[in-house]
DNA sequence: GATGAATGAGGCTTCATTCAT
DNA sequence: GATGAATGAAGCCTCATTCAT
């Protein structure tokens, strides 16, 4: 989960605290386990950017929450924030794969489609617009890692900077 | 060049149009071909990017047709901006290699710079702006390659949100 | 059994309705199961073989009823069959089971010495005449099965020229 | 070439003499090495019988010399003999390299033809009777192999046999 | 300098066997 | 005794790299 997509299946079983042999008895082949992982790992970062998002504050208050939680569980686990890139750009990854993490990111889809209606974007594809945030996000969240010491003041600019571009 | 990094040698050799050992009389490993491959592409990239770019428009000008021959060297070469994407992440870069590359983008680092001083970014750091601005381009090219028929359209809106962000 | 040798004991125990587990409480080893196997095919095959067998029939009308018999045990059974063919020649066998196997064919074996008493094989080992009367069993099966239309026709003609061979 | 079929890979290549990976520069599958492996050793099999074998001798004279250099071949190399068999039965062999094999057999094949034309197998299928043929020879290779004093006395007798079978 | 066959280390995967339940 | 998940040794095959020509 640490290592690259490189890595050979033994030292992703020794991370995971199984036999070599074991891990094929959970997943058939390394790239069944690569989509599963992205599958889980999507999961969890949408869970943890949704979490205490107050369904009756306004807009930019949600959408500051799910940026400020989003952005710091990449800080947290740059591993798993990592691996996630990786896999995203790796071409290991099935359609249903692809399919099945954009369903997962719904929650934050929508929080966007409600800031698109009335913006700029109005008339862009929803898709575009993610793809957008994401990539503000991702250099966002490089930027934090890098230098921890100003991460909120990074991740606030960033958000500002995100917001403008938006609204 | 044409394929992922995972690509055997003797692929890349034939490709290039040269014998599987010849590769090896260039570059004294698979990893020195790849560093040395990122600073090829990522000179095009940029040479690509400024090119009829005059010193006298002015900055939003200027700045919109680095955009624009940007985005649409992407989407001319998919295979070209995809290999640079896939090096950047991969982990098979020197440090050198990294730091030659941020020099080759001078030239638009300038630029983006002018624009800066005077913004919302104005105190943020250059390299920050940088990656917020290559992520969007990242985004705007995945989309115009995957929808060629709005890519116009699709980089002059995205074009505006980048300088909404900016400036 | 309807596998190869290479089958997985996985398969196999699925096959008899048991679990991969258990397989090794009947049998401590592949081996062993193989061993085991063998001799209960080859007990099977000679059991059909003698079945209605009339000790007061003459010689001829005795070996062709186990003639009849065996041959079409063959091609009713083509995978046990197979697999006492696969078996034979695989180098799994124990010395041991093959004695015991030898000595299940006895009651096989007994006719055909007192065809061969009086016969051009007179002075040649019971052993040698066993094994070219199998081989011949052997080729015929092959064509029974290959080409069942014909299977009776095939069965008597191989016998006649059997009959010749051997008297 | 000696070992059977389960044999690891690494051990066919140093039998013959040449590295593990280079086995597959000549045969891009182990299966594939063994359909060749088939046709070389039948070719080969094939040659050794018909070796001196003179147009203008009588049937039974022609045939006796096939049948002398054929076992003496199987006695002379009984791990090629064995590695015949076995790929004969392993069920690893194409159906093309099964069809070659039969007409690398045709000068065999040519001369039984015209043993069969004048005798009981007169209306058999060819394909039967080479069978037949087949199955005599390798019980008798058995036992000249197993018992090489007498080699030659087994090797008549069941020449013997079998040319009262055809005839 | 160019070539491409040869090398062998290392990766993914299978499977006979064990063992806790 | 039955089960089936877990194990890890071992197999097939790939491929970066070398080297004789």
């Amino acid at each position: 989960m640490t290592q690259g997509l490189g890595a050979p299946t033994a030292g992703i079983a020794k991370d995971a605290g199984v036999s070599n042999g074991s891990l094929f008895t959970y997943f058939e082949t390394k790239t069944e386990l690569f989509n599963e992982l992205y599958l889980e790992l999507k999961g969890e970062m949408v869970c943890a950017a949704m979490k205490g998002v107050r369904a009756d504050a306004d807009l930019h208050g949600q959408f500051f929450q799910v940026w400020q939680n989003w952005t710091h569980w990449a800080v947290a686990f740059p591993e798993k924030r990592g691996a996630l890139a990786q896999l995203s750009i790796s071409g290991e990854l099935s359609p249903e794969s692809r399919q099945t993490g954009t369903k997962l990111m719904a929650p934050l889809a929508e929080i966007v489609e409600r800031i698109q209606i009335s913006g700029p974007f109005r008339k862009a594809p929803l898709g575009f617009v993610l793809s957008l945030m994401n990539s503000v996000a991702e250099a966002t969240m490089d930027y934090m890692t890098q230098d921890p010491a100003h991460a909120t003041k990074h991740c606030k600019v960033a958000f500002e900077a995100l917001w403008r571009m938006l609204q």
